[in-house]
DNA sequence: ACCAGTGTTAAGGCATACTTAAGAATAGTA
DNA sequence: TACTATTCTTAAGTATGCCTTAACACTGGT
């Protein structure tokens, strides 16, 4: 689950990431409102947090874009202003939630957590790799057709790897995506879920970057 | 099966509740209407049956909302007043059916399930699933021919689970679809029912997914 | 060839789920 | 309203299987 978070205060940025991540999710952080909008058409993103005051591009141009394109992600957006006219233009705009500075994090996280659940019951989005679907609708995976049972950490894992062919994950992406920032593990269990991984489907499928973590190769052509 | 009743006046609101939930649906209520819309927007519903007179934001605003949202959930309209353009209005706005008050609780569950089982796109009433048989419209339920006794709680989890087979609920979920947010439970009163469903039909039935919930395996073929 | 990093395997611990039964809650009936 | 029958929830004990651990084998890089 991949959010981006576009604020240039850093410690409220930072702050957001940190509280993001705790709870689970994947966060990436711009503070360029340009470099968020090329981000946006470039990678997929499950949440883009916007701030609207933004050097180079601000906010709400950025999501009129994300809407003129029809680009397909929820945006929860963030005001210093509570101007009624301002919220009105935000959610006219195509924001899917609307939150006033200075928020209080647990609030945030709730609706963050709302707009996540509400986009996954939409979307259906069948992620497909060679032989294999894995459907985050209904937690379903087949292989060259048959059904294969994954165990939870083993789905998250799969998933996570397969949101983004071709990128290299490293080892504590990984990790911190399957136990968040609670409990770390301290032993090898990471890579024995990727060797039963490996095993159920086949085992060029997970590539490894000696050093640095997994990768799982981009389908042919691209 | 989840209804959410938007209806100010008490007794009316409660007396619909309880013959709902009597008829196998969870119920929601909710009197004000700015609650509804934020309920509508990040909850999912089966049914919103909505007054047009509600404090805060009346009915056929919340309706228009939901319509230019795109929020795809079948909307009941009540209504005090007779008039003809209120009905042409409503309907124009977007709702599926629309009731007069005062209203017959025998007539107005009958609509309940049509448009229910309209929205769920069946043309005939009749859940089926290998040797198992499930009508909604009247909560008998057969396995091999042969009668079957379900609670309420017995009918509605299955109901749920045979809604979408292949498609793994989890446990939150059920619990939701279960209770709604009235009365939360803090037990393993899921699981109880769980067993008490593959005593009554076959324990294979419904598959446990370690750590997520449970599914109803697709029949063969996809 | 050595060493750090990674793969493989198997077993024990522990969280999760199942089962059972009894006491609340609810619905039905007079 | 009170009484009864059914249904639901709670809780405790038992069972299950996933996850981690750890020990050892392997691989690639220097």
């Amino acid at each position: 689950m991949r959010i981006l978070v576009v604020e240039d205060d850093t410690s409220l940025g930072d702050g957001l990431c940190v509280a993001l991540k705790r709870e689970g999710f994947t966060a990436d952080w711009l503070t360029d409102g340009l470099q968020a909008m090329q981000a946006i058409e470039q990678e997929t993103f499950d949440l883009v947090i916007l701030d609207l005051g933004l050097p180079r591009m601000d906010g709400m141009s950025i999501l009129t874009k994300i809407r003129e394109k029809a680009i397909v992600v929820p945006v929860l957006v963030l005001t210093a202003r509570d101007g009624i006219d301002d919220r009105v233009g935000g959610l006219d705009a195509g924001a899917d939630d609307y939150v006033v500075k200075p928020f209080d994090l647990v609030e945030i996280m709730a609706r963050i957590r709302a707009i996540v659940r509400r986009s996954k019951g939409r979307a259906v989005s069948l992620i497909t790799h060679n032989d294999i679907e894995l459907s985050p609708d209904s937690m379903q995976v087949t292989y060259q057709g048959k059904g294969v049972t994954l165990t939870r950490r083993e789905y998250v894992l799969l998933s996570e790897l397969l949101s983004r062919p071709g990128h290299v994950f490293t080892r504590d992406a990984l990790v911190q995506s399957l136990y968040g920032w609670g409990e770390e593990v301290e032993s090898n269990a990471l890579e024995v879920h990727i060797h039963h991984l490996r095993k159920k489907f086949y085992s060029e499928l997970i590539r490894t970057i000696r050093g640095v973590g997994y990768v799982i190769e981009k389908p042919v052509g691209d």
